[in-house]
DNA sequence: AATTCGTGGAA
DNA sequence: TTTCCAAGAAT
């Protein structure tokens, strides 16, 4: 940590006061006050967005959230559909345990409190994607109890404000930050205070205080800013250790017949956990071969399309698509479409499946090439 | 405690 | 192009 005085608990609340009066009255003036999610109480409402927004930027979510919430508009609709529709309407999102928690979350509302949400944080916890701070964001807008955030912004934010010069992931810095987060909570017990307080720390950190060239012109907390001050702000909070991502080379059969496609459920576990993927085999293995013994289906190979990059948080990817024409002879085909985790679909329906994006950039790649196999 | 979960925007 | 990481949680 970098050189600061930090009081004693009670010294540290009566300074907070100005922290959080300063930020409230900033944000009632300059803050965001019409995204699609804010100006309401409902905890409902308020859980989808905040699970949806866990490490997703807000133009990505607006969409997505939209769609969900007029196919879902409430717990019970939630509950009562199956966990394919929800991460069908998922899709392109990612981290798609969100959506599979978000079903399992929705069920034990139903279950355990006859649909309605439990008001303190210790019991949304409890709820399966609700963490320490998604739980407290929750319960600050939905029901104005007093409980802090600390996401990417207050993270940033404190780690500016107090000169933290660790890296904020970091399990012990994180503690720091939760404490130093909990001290600087307005005083004042009402809903208002609470939801603009919250709103704010967002709000200064998705406009002012963001990563790379803050606005410390305009920031409230300028003349406090540990930051600031020393002229750290370009080096604070300290960037996450770097680290050398794997390369992982895999094959996604693309297999046509007579206008379709194949997708094939991937496993629950893993990436892309119970999503309709293609075939996916090793780059030696024989893609004609595999589908042969796994899938019972004679392939013929028709040509490889270009290869596709794409990159996770911890390696990248390289997709190297086979198209394969398959022939399904009676008995054949009946083998291969008794299998539950397999699906022949036209690629206008594949489309509305629960894929992740690199299937579905396959998927459009792969239309003119299936019209003109369609009119031979 | 360190990994494993997606995807796309921004620099 | 590469790098970083965003309204984090679960394991």
């Amino acid at each position: 940590m970098i050189r600061q005085t930090v009081g004693r608990p009670k010294v540290s609340v009566v300074r907070s006061a100005p922290f959080a009066s300063r930020l409230i009255q900033w944000q009632l003036v300059y803050g965001r006050h019409s995204l699609p999610w804010q100006g309401t109480r409902d905890p409902y409402a308020i859980w989808i967005s905040e699970i949806m927004l866990q490490q997703t930027q807000v133009s990505t979510v607006i969409p997505y959230y939209e769609r969900f919430m007029a196919a879902f508009p409430n717990v019970a609709s939630l509950a009562s559909v199956s966990v394919e529709e929800v991460l069908t309407l998922w899709s392109g999102l990612g981290y798609y345990s969100r959506g599979r928690n978000l079903h399992r979350a929705a069920c034990m509302l139903m279950e355990q409190y006859n649909g309605m949400f439990p008001r303190d944080v210790a019991a949304l916890q409890q709820l399966p994607g609700i963490g320490r701070s998604t739980a407290a964001a929750i319960a600050a807008f939905a029901f104005g109890e007093r409980c802090t955030i600390l996401d990417g912004n207050v993270k940033r934010i404190l780690a500016r404000y107090f000169g933290v010069n660790r890296y904020p992931g970091e399990k012990i810095t994180e503690e720091r930050l939760w404490h130093l987060a909990e001290g600087l909570l307005p005083v004042g017990e009402d809903h208002e205070t609470m939801t603009s307080y919250t709103q704010a720390l967002m709000d200064l950190g998705a406009l002012i205080c963001v990563r790379t060239q803050p606005c410390c012109q305009y920031c409230p907390l300028q003349a406090d800013c540990n930051a600031y001050q020393n002229d750290l702000t370009a080096i604070l909070p300290v960037p996450r250790p770097r680290k050398i991502l794997p390369v992982k080379e895999i094959v996604h059969l693309i297999l046509l017949n007579q206008g379709q496609v194949l997708l094939k459920k991937r496993q629950a576990s893993g990436i892309w956990g119970g999503l309709w993927c293609f075939p996916e085999i090793t780059v030696d293995q024989d893609g004609i071969d595999y589908c042969k013994k796994n899938l019972y289906l004679r392939a013929t190979k028709l040509t490889e399309l270009p290869h596709l990059k794409h990159t996770f948080t911890h390696f990248k990817l390289i997709i190297r698509p086979q198209l394969l024409q398959s022939v399904m002879h009676q008995p054949v085909c009946e083998e291969s479409s008794r299998k539950d985790d397999c699906l022949w679909l036209t690629i206008e329906e594949a489309l509305q499946q629960a894929i992740p994006a690199p299937v579905k950039k396959l998927l459009l790649m792969t239309q003119p090439v299936l019209q003109s196999c369609i009119h031979e």
